[in-house]
DNA sequence: GCCTAAAAGCTAACATCATTAGCCTGTACG
DNA sequence: CGTACAGGCTAATGATGTTAGCTTTTAGGC
C-alpha cells in the first residue's frame, strides 16, 4: 500500500457513497486493513480529505488544460466553463472534496494554483492585466463554482434545461470581456 | 426550553465557532442540559441542522424582502444581491448551514420557497415569464451563492477589492436582463 | 388545594469514529 | 547473518450520536 493507494480508495468511496461516507473506517475496510494502519500512510482524516481534494483538483485542472488547448478567447472561455461543469456532472460527489480556499492549505496549494493558472491563461488572450485580470478570474470562478455546487447538490429543482441556464451564464460572462485585445 | 431555544443556542455556537462546532454535545453544554435531553425538542443532529438552516434562510429572506421594498428592476436586483452578500459578511459561519437543495427537504422547503419568491418577485419587474424567468432566477442564485460561498470560505486570497468584483458580477447580470419590460 | 398526566429532564448503555501507544513481523540491505 | 525500518496489528481512550428507561417538574382539571 502507499499514500496514493489510500487516496484511490478514498475516491472510490466518495464516488460510490458521497463525501459524507468518507471515514478512516470505511477506507480501512475497503483496503482490507485495520483503521490505525492507515496512519502509516496518512496523518489522519483531515489530511486524507485534503489529499483527496488535491487529487481531484489536479485531475480537474488537467481536464481543463486539455480542453482549452488550441483555443483562445471566447472559444477557450466557453470550453473551459463547459468542461468544468461536465467534470462535476461526471463525478458529482467529488466536487465537495475540493476546498474552496485551497491556496491557504499547504497540501492543496499546488493543485489550487494549477487550477487558477488555467483560468489566468485563458484570460490572457484578452490582454487583461493586474486588477482587471483578478476580477475576471474571480467572476469565472464564481460562475463555475456557483453553478457546479448547486447542480452537484441537487439545488436546481425545476425541469427547465440546465444546459440553457449555464449557456446563459457563459454568454453573460463572455459579453463582459473586452471585444478587442487590450495591448 | 423549546425547539426554538435549541435553535437559538445552535446559531450562537455556529456564529462563534463555525458550523463544524455544531454538535449536540456543544448545544447541550450551552443550554445547560444533558445531551439526550435535547431529543425532547429535536429529533437529532440532522434535524437540528435542518431547522437551523431553515431559520437562517428565513432570516435572509426577510432581509432581502426589506431591502427590495419600494425598488424595481435594476435597482431592486442590485439591492437584493448586495444585501445577500452583506448578510453573509455579517454572519459568515451561518452560510454553510443553508442547504443548497432546501426544497427537497420538508423541514427547509418553506424557508427555501420564501427565498426563491423574493428573487422571482424582483425579476417580475422585467416581465420575464416561464422558462426565461427560471433561467434568470438560477443565474441570480448562481452569482449570489457562488460569490458568497467563496467569500465565506476565504476562497478569495488576493488583496483586490471584493466589492469591485461583486459589482462587476452584478453589472454583468443586470446587463443580461431585458432593457424594456416584456409585456 | 390536590392529583394526575404529559412534558422535560436525567443516567446508563451502546455503537461508531478518530486517534494514540505499543507491539510484532517480514524484508531489504549492510 | 543480523539489524533496522516499513507496514501491519491489537488494545485503549475520548468524542459523539442515539436509545431506553426512570424521575421530576409542571400545567391543568377536579
Amino acid at each position: 500500500m502507499s499514500p496514493s493507494a489510500v487516496i484511490d480508495a478514498a475516491l472510490e468511496i466518495v464516488d460510490a457513497q458521497g463525501h459524507g461516507a468518507l471515514t478512516l473506517a470505511s477506507v480501512a475496510a475497503r483496503t482490507g486493513v485495520a483503521t490505525p494502519s492507515l496512519y502509516k500512510h496518512v496523518a489522519g482524516l483531515a489530511e486524507l480529505r485534503a489529499l483527496a481534494g488535491a487529487r481531484v483538483m489536479s485531475e480537474l485542472a488537467q481536464e481543463l488544460t486539455d480542453a482549452v488547448m488550441g483555443l483562445s478567447r471566447d472559444e477557450a472561455v466557453s470550453a473551459l466553463l463547459q468542461t468544468g461543469r461536465s467534470y462535476v456532472v461526471k463525478h458529482p460527489h467529488r466536487y465537495a472534496l475540493m476546498p474552496l480556499d485551497a491556496l491557504h492549505h499547504p497540501l492543496t496549494a499546488d493543485a489550487g494554483a494549477k487550477l487558477i493558472n488555467v483560468l489566468l491563461a485563458v484570460l490572457r488572450g484578452y490582454g487583461l492585466r493586474g486588477a482587471a485580470a483578478v476580477h475576471a478570474t474571480r467572476c469565472m470562478r464564481v460562475i463555475m463554482h456557483g453553478f457546479a455546487s448547486l447542480e452537484a447538490a441537487g439545488g436546481f429543482g425545476l425541469p427547465e434545461r440546465l444546459d440553457d441556464t449555464y449557456q446563459q451564464l457563459i454568454d453573460m460572462f463572455v459579453a463582459s470581456l473586452p471585444k478587442e485585445k487590450i495591448r
